[in-house]
DNA sequence: GTCTATAACGGGATAGAC
DNA sequence: GTCTATCCCGTTATAGAC
């Protein structure tokens, strides 16, 4: 049996560590304390001396996790750049991310269908649909004339959904095109060029 | 404590009611035979009887499930019309059937993630994503010279992913542009031209 | 086919010693 | 902080009567 985490590391860190590995791999459900545990080497007791109980500490280590990520991406979204210089940045910064980490998108669907109504409570969510600035730019390119007049939440959806989804059906592209890693990765990168002029194209006049 | 299926349906169809709406409503381990069997007004034992298992109750809802629609979706796909108006119907309908099941989308990746390996064996999820004559017309018109050079693959899954990936976070498009049900579903209306027109801009010549 | 009762297990959490 | 032992609960599944 081997385990996630070094042996030099806090408790409360191996903890964490191990747990998420665990909570991508099989999701909250499946993932049993007692695993978790076993594989940071320590028992049930610590754990709970911790984190008190199993949803505290999936909370803990999700708001980590995304606390980790978001603030480069809305970085990139609240900036003085232009649109399309934008537009390409945080197209290549998401994949980037998500090619680090693929299984992070199906793992926040998981977490937004396990609890429907804590979406709004959860902070962290506000900042993974972030599009303050974005869309008053957005308009006022349009005012101006310098983009078509497309609605700029239709545009923001387009522009998560070519960008994450792939990543939640990854096995069966993977499958389907006889793809090994290393050709997803690829394809992937490949993507980015892709996204970023399909979503340039349709609002350049 | 009220029921979804009428009592004149034979036990095995009321069961399978119960069990789908409970199913796309908390997913697999959230939902416990007891409170389909509660709901369902029958009990665990019979659930067995007709069953033998929660897992292959599951497996007969979902194969049943997906049996209702795909068989469109690939009507469409392997139709001899001409790829621009095949596009376009098949963003049509495929967003019609999820209106009518928003969940449908998070429940097949939840299944996806949960066997990870059975994908290949499991023949439904074939019928998911089947571009075979697609991707042939796609090639032709390509070398005819009728449509640029695009990957067909980036291609099928830019559409997919278009389409889809909404559903998903169906919540927070929600949430964050104040949306109604009804405001939301007259958004996915609306984004079935914006898909189509996208699409098709990223092919024409 | 349908029921009651119960087996057999694994889950999360805690008490209390060290 | 860390451990062992245990509690209590819900889960799926089955045996056996009707």
């Amino acid at each position: 049996m081997f385990t996630f985490a070094a042996d030099n590391m806090t408790t409360e860190d191996k903890i964490k560590k191990t747990a998420l590995t665990l909570f991508l791999e099989k999701g909250f459900e499946r993932t049993s304390i007692r695993e978790i545990a076993r594989r940071a080497k320590i028992n049930i007791a610590l754990l709970n001396y911790y984190f008190r109980s199993k949803e505290n500490l999936f909370n803990s280590i999700f708001s980590s996790l995304l606390g980790k990520y978001t603030p480069e991406l809305n970085s990139i979204l609240s900036s003085p750049l232009p649109l399309e210089e934008k537009i390409k940045l945080y197209v290549e910064e998401y994949i980037d991310i998500l090619l680090k980490n693929p299984r992070l998108t199906y793992f926040v669907l998981s977490v937004l269908h396990r609890n429907p109504d804590k979406i709004t409570k959860m902070k962290i969510f506000q900042s993974l649909y972030n599009t303050g600035n974005f869309s008053t730019q957005f308009y006022d390119e349009v005012r101006k004339g310098n983009i078509k007049d497309v609605d700029p939440t239709q545009f923001f959806i387009n522009m998560l959904s070519l960008i994450t989804f792939p990543f939640t059906i990854k096995q069966v592209i993977m499958e389907k095109n006889k793809m090994s890693e290393d050709t997803f990765k690829q394809f992937m990168h490949e993507r980015k060029q892709v996204i970023t002029e399909m979503l340039i194209l349709t609002i350049k006049k």
